[in-house]
DNA sequence: ACGAATTACATAACTAGGTTATATGTTGGG
DNA sequence: CCCAACATATAACCTAGTTATGTAATTCGT
C-alpha cells in the first residue's frame, strides 16, 4: 500500500471514529476536556493552554472562565508574576474528566467487541503508531 | 491487552489524530464537508442529511443554504413530493470536496512518511478494523 | 372524497464557542 | 527609571448550532 494511499485511507476513518466519539459522548466541549487533561498533569498559564489548544488567548481566558464557572478550574495568582495566572484543575474537574474518559471508551469498547480477534489484535498493533503521529 | 485498555487508549489517540486533521486543514466546516461527501453518492433530502449528520433538521437547512451560497450544492424540487426538496452536490462542491480530502490527506502523508516501516504496516493492518467500528 | 393528522422544510429567537482589536496592569532590560 | 514587551481581560462580532413554531403538501381513515 502506498503512503497515500494509506494516508487518505487513515484519515477518513480516524475522522469517522472521532465522530462517533463526539456524538455519542459527552454534554461537554472537546476543548474543555482537553485542557482539563492537560491540567491533570500540572497548573498552566492562560497563554500556554491557549498554544496548547490552538486557541487564540481569548478565547482560552473565556473558556477558563466557563470552567471556573462549572467549578472544573480555578485561576491561583502567579507568586513569581504578577501579569500571569495559573490555572489548576479541581477535585470536580478531575472526577468529571475521568467520567467523560470513561464514557468515551465505553462507546468504543461495545464496537470493539463487537470486532474478530484479528481485527482487534489489529488494531492494538496499531495504536503505537497512532500516537507517533501526534508527537510534533 | 484487554480490550478496556484498548479502547482507552484507541480512543484518546484517534481524538489526538482527529484534532491534528481539523485544525491543520481547510477553512471549511467539518459538517459541510460530510454533507458534501455523503451528496457524492446521489441527491438527499433536507432530513435525511439531518438524520445522517446527528444534527437538528434546522441546522442542515441552514447547512445546506451555506453550501448553496458557496455554490457547493443546490436544491432541487422533488417532482414526486411537493414538500420535499432534493439537494444534490454541483461541479464546484466536488472540486472543493477532492481538494479538502487532498489536503487533509497530505497533512497525514507527511506524518505517516516519518514512522518506521513497521509502524505504518501496523496502520495500514488496522484501516479496515477502523472502518468496521463505525459500520452502524 | 374530504378533513385531520402527519410530514418536509423554513423561519425566528437564542446560545455556545470561538474570532480580532484593543485596553490594563506588570515586568525586566538598557 | 522609563519604556517596550508581556500576560491577561474586555468588547464587539461571527459561525454554527439549538428549540419552538409556522406553512404548505401529502396521506389516511371513514
Amino acid at each position: 500500500m502506498t503512503t497515500e494511499k494509506l494516508s487518505a485511507d487513515l484519515a477518513a476513518a480516524v475522522t469517522d471514529v472521532a465522530r462517533l466519539l463526539i456524538r455519542e459522548g459527552l454534554h461537554v466541549n472537546r476543548t474543555a476536556l482537553s485542557v482539563l487533561a492537560t491540567l491533570r498533569s500540572g497548573p498552566r498559564r492562560i497563554t500556554d493552554l491557549a498554544a496548547c489548544e490552538f486557541v487564540s488567548q481569548p478565547g482560552m481566558t473565556t473558556l477558563v472562565s466557563r470552567l471556573e464557572d462549572e467549578g472544573w478550574a480555578k485561576r491561583q495568582p502567579d507568586p513569581t508574576d504578577g501579569r500571569a495566572v495559573n490555572v489548576v484543575i479541581t477535585k470536580a474537574g478531575e472526577r468529571m474528566l475521568e467520567q467523560a474518559i470513561a464514557a468515551r471508551t465505553e462507546v468504543l469498547r461495545k464496537r470493539v467487541e463487537r470486532l474478530a480477534p484479528a481485527e482487534r489484535r489489529a488494531l492494538a498493533d496499531a495504536v503505537a503508531a497512532l500516537e507517533m503521529l501526534t508527537r510534533d
